[in-house]
DNA sequence: GCCAACGTTGGC
DNA sequence: GCCAACGTTGGC
């Protein structure tokens, strides 16, 4: 059956997980754990295999898409929720019903000029981007099939940031 | 460091 | 079910 390829964005504070950091890990692939919100685990559990992710380096200056990776494994239990250990620790998670859930990515590529979130938003095109929507704070988020080609569009150009 | 814009919690 | 209080995210 003919799927259609979705697109979508995922954030990480650098100093927590990179985009090096994910380049540095075995076979480039990671697990994408510690997601707490409803909305952003319902759209990793929407996620399939090869689906686009632009990876964002949030809370850091400037913040901005850093490149490419793919879904390389569908959602499946986040174990860091049923380790009381751990940072991300649910006690509402359970193995009988473990709550929150993650994905594996894998890097495809990184920009050689990340693009900014200033530069993103005098973008035509973009105006309706979840990213650019003011108090947007999803840590997960679909990417418009548009949007994702104007963004990897501008990142093939190298196209850097103006001065306002 | 500030604070707007959330999401969550819990008393009622 | 309402909503005030609280905690978090993340741009600025």
């Amino acid at each position: 059956m003919y799927k259609v390829m979705k697109y979508w964005l995922m954030k990480s504070e650098p100093e927590a997980f990179s985009i090096d950091d994910l380049e540095r890990s075995p076979k480039k692939t990671t697990c994408w754990d510690g997601v707490r919100n409803y909305q952003a685990r319902n759209f990793m559990r929407e996620m399939e295999i090869a689906d686009q992710v632009f990876f964002y380096h949030s809370s850091t200056d400037p913040s901005c898409i850093v490149g490419i990776a793919e879904v390389v494994r569908k959602a499946y239990p986040d174990h860091t929720a049923l380790d009381p250990e751990d940072k991300h620790y649910d006690p509402k998670s359970t193995n009988a019903n473990p709550i929150w859930e993650m994905i594996d990515i894998k890097l495809v590529r990184k920009f050689d000029h990340p693009l900014t979130i200033e530069e993103l938003r005098d973008v035509t095109g973009l105006e309706k981007m979840e990213l650019l929507r003011k108090g947007s704070r999803l840590s997960v988020q679909p990417v418009r099939p548009e949007e994702w080609k104007i963004v990897v569009g501008l990142a093939d150009r190298k196209v850097k940031s103006k001065k306002k």
